[in-house]
DNA sequence: CGATCCTATCGAAACGGTTCGATATCAATG
DNA sequence: CATTGATATCGAACCGTTTCGATAGGATCG
């Protein structure tokens, strides 16, 4: 592959004349740029980026860890992001950590290895030895959807906790007494807004939480399967289900179904953050939707602050919380007599 | 950030010797070797690996180039790609064209900047001009789902003539005579093999097709959407829709529904790589699914054979042709009388 | 006309590693 | 005891850039 000593030689000048006018430093006479341009297309020739980075001492790479690529929330999250970042002549390192949180740290620490300039990350773990190695990791980090605990990083996410809210209030103002609560794994952020959200709104309107019927599935469809047919063939069955995530409410509405229930005649669902089909289900998941757009927005262009030093590392944290959007859908209905 | 001198000095010894005990190559003293651990770890080292990649002449970078990020089709084949390939100690650089194919080129461009590997790409164009650019590029490229005409790149798809084959003759054997097609980009490669399988499974099935009923939409679900309105506005309307991917279903289904027809008891409709939330859509649509893992397996496995340069540049193209598979759903049924 | 200042170009020193060819030490060999 | 062969360590060159300081020629100035 061709080097810049090749253009050098090629044109008849010294490497150091060629560097200064491909970037466009160092004053350079036209009849000489002229030459240097048709070495460059003669000799094939195309930047080492790893020679210019290593030089420079920064990368033109910015890390994303993405919780599990599979869902299509990530999907957007990346492509949006990528978006913005593009533009800069930047690009992403993506790893997915498949809801795997033993991947967490070795993947921080390979997109060290390669000195990224930064790192977008949809954290798994919340936890005092995670926090302690984001901490030390110094790397610009912005933290989306999910927050670690003990660390000062940028953050971005919806509020969780005023999504679930939403529609809890919404189905107690249907009537609902008895709603069953869904929700993701005890130790993650997001999860535990969510539940605050469902608590605080059942409080506010004057109902009691059934303990059984708070039910912890990891965010996983089959263990929201599972869950909802025991809770549905139970005599003290719900009459509403609010799923944490888009995956248990597939799970639950499958359920509901399988066991011969109608929705919303029968059981009422509501799910946080149905993306996408959510057009043609039938019927249509009542939800509330995470603005991803912004997300990726903010997460970006606080990303490229950080890239290109115009925030002090030491700076306090920023925090920005997008409004989830509430989707009335026709999953849910009054409970039945 | 620390560097090899600093682990060097730490240590009492030279950086060469530092080199040799942390890469394994070369003896070293057991008590040396301790000392150097020690101090790796009192300084904090963490090799830089874009001055080890400068100087081993090879990144340890793998591009992935994606047609649509937000598509979950995309997002599945990221996922299962990456376990592979991170394995390795690969990271992958991804992408995303949005389906835009005039960001393609620059892509490619700046992947082969950073040196990569190697290139996974699902190419969104198919003309000379840009087989050129492929052929010219000098990077190992591993095409997956669309293929380029014109090049001898390795190449992974799944079988989409015969999908869109089993689908029409599915449609045709339920008695099926004025079959729709809705399908994709007349210029991109897999749309074509889908509209030849459409069209051999018509002829097969002694059936004639109404190009009236052949549509264009660009794989976008609201021009499937506004066509459906259109076709079933008619008339001569279709007894039966085959869509040529999960969006135009989609947006085929949506229309349907809101003329208010019922499916599959008015219309039937079949649709090409309905993936992830089929399971919850109502009616559940009859489909043919590609082995997204598959593909992704072979697709990385080659890629790695590259990388490790077990695989002659020159040699013969590769082709991996994977069987889709045909999931009966309840959108389909006999036509009506 | 000598001093001063651009302008255009160049040589050489980095950046942070790897690796090849010394060198030094020491036990085994004939 | 001189030779040989491991074993452990080191110095220096190199990967492909950027960039700083130096140089040389020509125009401008007092």
């Amino acid at each position: 592959m061709a080097t810049i000593r090749d253009v050098a030689r090629h044109a008849g000048v010294s490497i150091s004349t060629v560097s200064l006018a491909l970037n466009g430093t160092g004053p350079v006479s036209d009849e000489t740029r002229a030459r240097i341009d048709a070495a460059v297309a003669a000799v094939r020739y195309t930047p080492n980026l790893m020679a210019q980075n290593l030089k420079r001492g920064q990368s033109k790479l910015i890390g994303m860890v993405l919780g599990d690529a599979a869902n299509p929330f990530f999907g957007r999250l990346f492509g949006t992001i990528d978006k913005h970042i593009s533009g800069h002549e930047h690009m992403l390192i993506v790893a997915n950590l498949a809801s795997d949180p033993d991947r967490e740290l070795r993947t921080l620490t390979l997109l060290k290895r390669h000195r990224v300039a930064g790192i977008i990350m949809t954290p798994l773990r919340n936890d005092p030895e995670f926090a302690a190695h984001l901490n030390e990791l110094d790397v610009p980090v912005v933290l989306v959807d999910q927050d670690v605990d003990g660390t000062a990083l940028d953050f971005v996410t919806s509020d969780h906790r005023r999504g679930a809210e939403m529609l809890t209030a919404y189905l107690a103002r249907l009537g609902h007494r008895r709603i069953a609560y869904i929700g993701g794994q005890r130790n993650m952020w997001a999860a535990e807004r969510r539940l605050e959200g469902f608590r605080s709104a059942m409080a506010e309107a004057g109902l009691e939480v059934d303990p059984e019927l708070e039910i912890v599935a990891d965010y996983s469809a089959d263990l929201a399967y599972d869950n909802v047919m025991r809770l549905m063939s139970s005599p003290a069955r719900p009459t509403a289900i609010l799923a944490a995530n888009n995956y248990m409410a597939v799970g639950a509405l499958q359920a509901v179904t399988d066991l011969g229930f109608r929705c919303p005649d029968d059981v009422s669902i509501a799910g946080i953050d149905v993306v996408a089909w959510n057009s043609i289900v039938m019927p249509r998941i009542t939800t509330v939707e995470q603005p991803i757009d912004e997300l990726a927005r903010v997460a970006s262009l606080w990303m490229m602050e950080h890239v290109r030093g115009e925030v002090a590392r030491i700076a306090e944290r920023r925090c920005h919380v997008a409004e989830p959007r509430l989707v009335i859908g026709h999953s849910c209905a009054p409970p039945p007599k």
